[in-house]
DNA sequence: TTGTATGCGTTATCAA
DNA sequence: TTGATAACGCATACAA
């Protein structure tokens, strides 16, 4: 901690440089180019041209000359205390944005959040408050950071409600990316998980099963919840059984999911078997083994489907019958929300649609 | 308690958008406590008791309470604009930061980056080289951008070096992960290839082969030419012949590393290959190849080893012996210097330590 | 022990 | 057309 604030100098009111400066300011472009400061500060901007600001041409190129000369790059803290805008996008994660272990990542998010960023002309902050304890990173004040950016988006289903109400009341743009209707005013973007669970049990059901079983989690996010009531959705639009027979619900799938419990299932008549996703993909693969512990073939006497991806260490496994979830296309998305609110545009939180995935864990039940 | 008070005393009297002035300020916060708004500023930031500035505990109180009454939190821009420093790091790199393509990723860099960051009580800026956003976003001027931050992690070796040695030379804080000694006077962080391939030649050597050969690609990076270094230095070291016998250099491994070719080297003796690690893991491959096509089995007649880690996609596969780079580390490592550089302290570039790594693809020759 | 005055780098408003 | 000048909210030497 040898730090000590690096006293420095403050040389009574002189514009120009004492010595080495990192950062040129428009004062030197100014000076450097032979005219004022806010000239520098209006051909800069562009906002000469913008409003009907007239500007010759000669000052305008002097101008740019001189800040390409120094390297002027407007610093960010001053611009937006000057309430104008920062051209930056905060990202705010609960958890740290880069986990040790890939399969909680966020990485497939931030593809489309950094493309859509570029595209919109932002740069991204990378907030890491919630990993490690910094200065003030944790805590109260931890949200109130990002308000050094324009925006901010919020991933990870943990945020703390009232930090980020006291964000949007401030006006402050916000944007959640998952389904987030638990704090009020806060946008969000979400995958349609609804209507992609629905999908995956109108195959099944056109393929002809008449009882089929959700075997989910002991989960309450929304992220669960939609997708349970997909599923039942389907069933009712299918005219099969949906009632609380039809789910499976349970703390712990490894243990719970037999293979005497899948072969009691299936002697009952029960012909398809689907499970949610969850981070850790247990459902699933408690289903899957639980089937082939009890020597049932599939796609021959049982058919299974996931709503979701299977977990990335199965990614060499035959692709089982779900949908996928579209995470860079819900990042840009996210990013183009937050874009809007920025612009004070009128703006609405989405839903993005999945695609349904056929996949080879399915087929018509076997006729008895 | 949103207090829209509107006949603020505030000097001057110009128009703010409504939007921006919903927060209260110290000042607001001083007059409710009855205090100086430096005052405000001295408590509130904890200054007092970290200096030995003394305020009385009537007076902390005092400021607490009405800070806590009105909701005050801290403007960030405000706070970094008067201390003259961001708590920003840039990180850039040259393609973008967040590749479609995970293989080429800064991912795991990217880990301990962001804690470390977060220890030092850093946030971070990604920049993309490739980003449309900004003013002169590609080109000459692309780099002056992260000017923006205190100071800038620089991923990738294709950084243009007049561009940077213009920021070092403008005293602006630079850090490159991976060695970099073309540019004068950038700071960087390596992974020591050098010692780590000295290491793998030299197990191969107490194993007891006599005769080793490096097969690399004809790629002048310094990552490069450090392990044949390492590869040689060990050779010697042993003991053993070093002479250009022992490396074999090809522009084109899958082609020209041929079974027979491996063959004939077994036939004259060589026990033991060695291929560098690459983006693409070409020698490595043809390697692995050619000895399979050979029929010479491994680790039975020949020993196999990698100097770094095979590619992604064989993670499957048996491990190879050789050696881990830690990248996280080195990118913490990273974060470390460049904190210490805008502190202004005394600052080394430094290369990291690799992990040895004896996997199973290495025994001893076979006897003949 | 607390208050005063000023600067940090921009933007925005006028007057010249 | 351009140039002073006043905020923006906070931190800090220096005076009281």
């Amino acid at each position: 901690m040898a730090k000590e604030g690096a006293g420095r100098a403050r040389p009574g009111r002189s514009p120009v440089p004492a010595g080495r400066r990192s950062r040129p300011r428009q004062a030197e472009v100014a000076q450097l180019a032979g005219v004022s400061q806010a000239t520098v500060s209006l051909v800069l901007s562009g906002r000469d041209e913008a409003t009907a600001r007239p500007i010759s041409e000669e000052t305008r190129r002097k101008v740019l000359q001189a800040a390409q000369t120094l390297g002027y790059v407007p610093d960010p803290a001053a611009r937006r205390l000057a309430a104008a805008r920062n051209n930056l996008l905060g990202v705010f994660s609960f958890t740290a944005t880069f986990p040790t272990d890939v399969r909680h990542s966020y990485y497939p998010f931030l593809v489309g959040v950094e493309q859509e960023a570029a595209v919109q002309g932002y740069d991204l902050v990378l907030f890491t408050g919630s990993s490690a304890g910094g200065a003030d990173a944790a805590g109260a004040g931890a949200l109130n950071r990002v308000r050094l950016a324009d925006g901010c988006l919020f991933l990870g289903r943990h945020a703390p409600s009232p930090e980020l109400a006291r964000l949007v009341r401030d006006g402050f743009p916000v944007v959640h990316l998952g389904r987030r209707e638990d704090t009020e005013g806060v946008a969000w973007v979400g995958a349609d998980y609804i209507s992609a669970s629905r999908d995956v049990v109108t195959a099944l059901a056109e393929a002809g099963h008449r009882r089929i079983v959700l075997v989910r989690e002991d989960d309450d996010a929304p992220a669960s919840t939609d997708r349970e009531h997909g599923f039942l959705d389907g069933l009712r639009a299918a005219g099969l059984p949906a009632g609380p027979a039809a789910v499976f619900r349970t703390a712990d799938p490894h243990t719970e999911v037999t293979a005497a419990r899948v072969r009691a299932w299936h002697e009952d008549g029960v012909t398809a078997f689907v499970a949610e996703e969850t981070d850790t993909g247990a459902a699933w693969r408690a289903l899957r083994a639980a089937v082939d512990a009890a020597g049932l073939r599939c796609p021959g006497e049982v058919s299974l489907a996931v709503l979701g991806s299977p977990p990335p260490d199965l990614v060499n496994e035959p692709v089982p019958m779900g949908f996928d979830i579209p995470r860079a296309r819900l990042g840009a998305e996210a990013v183009r929300l937050l874009s809007a609110l920025i612009a004070g545009e009128p703006t609405e939180s989405t839903l993005v649609a999945c695609t349904f995935r056929a996949g080879v864990s399915s087929g018509p039940p076997a006729t008895a």
